[in-house]
DNA sequence: TCCGGTACAGACCGGTCGGTCTCGTTATAG
DNA sequence: CTATAACGAGACCGACCGGTCTGTACCGGA
């Protein structure tokens, strides 16, 4: 999260107020606030402009159409959250590889206590939009994309069989976000019990 | 819940032909298949009667909105499918509360592995609408219900702290449900290894 | 000084949404 | 036979959707 703006350039005079980047770059942030809380379809083009102050050919001048956006949307939000947020956060807690993987369900621990949060955008823009549509097959690249994290992980700490690992593993961070999603405070930690078994299960 | 149905005072002789129940129930049966494979925001009212071959105006005789609709989709879905299908194909499966438990994942690997296979209705809605809106509350309220379901099993199994075990084991089911949405096959059978685990950590 | 590019504002378009209302028809109960 | 009510068909409503287009203002570079 965070979305930082390095200063713009001063700008100098200008009716905008200072702190504004160029457009584009406050089209995608009011993109990733609107779209990660409230999904797709809820989320008008009119409300984005209105957020990012914006006119609505400028907006079309930066995205061809409302997918164009919601697909740059979500590989931002494999970058900040998957990658920034998540995978960062767990390879900092731990010092091994086994530890680094636990600590996945620490950083859903803090993550899922947020009064702002917002579930999976993967899964919500999957089950949203369906499989077939072409948001709902990048929301399943993206996801493999966290296997794949999952996998490399499982691979340093030496487990057997990180593609099959990596499958289960998955199914418990998925499960435990969907159980986040209807107020299970503790779910976290819930997964992170099971994952335990499943590390030891694949240890050789 | 339940939403009994009173049998439709069998209507005898019609033109529409004898296999066509009243209008009330010829709606609830289009929004059960419409409703349970496309989501509620993505069917609209017309196409709703016009695959239940009913008039706007009978629709609004017997639905207050589509949301009352909705409500009562959500409520049938617990009956046909988390009950009548899950839930005793499960407790047919196995002679064992234990291995009636494991079986739940078992009509789960048929469930998956349907062509037309179209995730569980609660999530989906839950997903969709969010927390805050009534739909979402319900779907939140079935879902707590599959959970006592479970809790019930584990009771009868003997198994030790049944409400826990039975949030852990609802992480597995949703887990390996988005799973499977994602094009997974063997997510069922991932899901009852790492349940068959819980089982052993929950014996006395 | 002029010019091309980018920006904001917002009217406007066709289409769809959920929901209301008016019809003419049909079936049944009294 | 008549009164009543449920029905199918579909016009209609205001609101909103994604997307296009026009008009005006400001910018830096030549």
């Amino acid at each position: 999260m965070a979305i930082s703006y390095p200063v713009p350039v001063a700008a100098a005079g200008s009716k905008s107020g200072a702190a504004s980047p160029d457009a584009g770059q406050r089209i995608l942030d009011a993109a990733y606030e609107l779209f990660s809380r409230r999904g797709i379809r809820d989320v008008g083009i009119s409300e984005l402009i209105e957020r990012s102050g914006v006119a609505k050919a400028t907006f079309y001048r930066h995205y061809r159409s409302k997918d164009e956006l919601a697909l740059a949307f979500l590989a931002r939000r494999d970058q900040l959250w998957t990658v920034d947020h998540i995978l960062a956060g767990a390879r900092s807690r731990g010092s091994t590889p086994t530890q680094q993987l636990l600590a996945i369900f620490d950083v859903f621990g803090d993550w899922f206590s947020r009064d702002d949060f917002e579930a999976c955008s993967f899964i919500n823009v999957l089950l949203e939009m369906g499989p077939g549509h072409p948001l709902g097959q990048a929301s399943i690249d993206y996801l493999a994309r966290i296997r794949e994290h999952v996998q490399a992980l499982a691979e340093e700490a030496g487990l057997a069989r990180p593609g099959e690992f990596a499958r289960s593993w998955h199914i418990l961070m998925k499960g435990s976000i969907i159980s986040a999603a209807e107020g299970d405070t503790h779910a976290a930690a819930r997964a992170r019990e099971m994952a335990a078994w499943l590390i030891e299960h694949h240890q050789r």
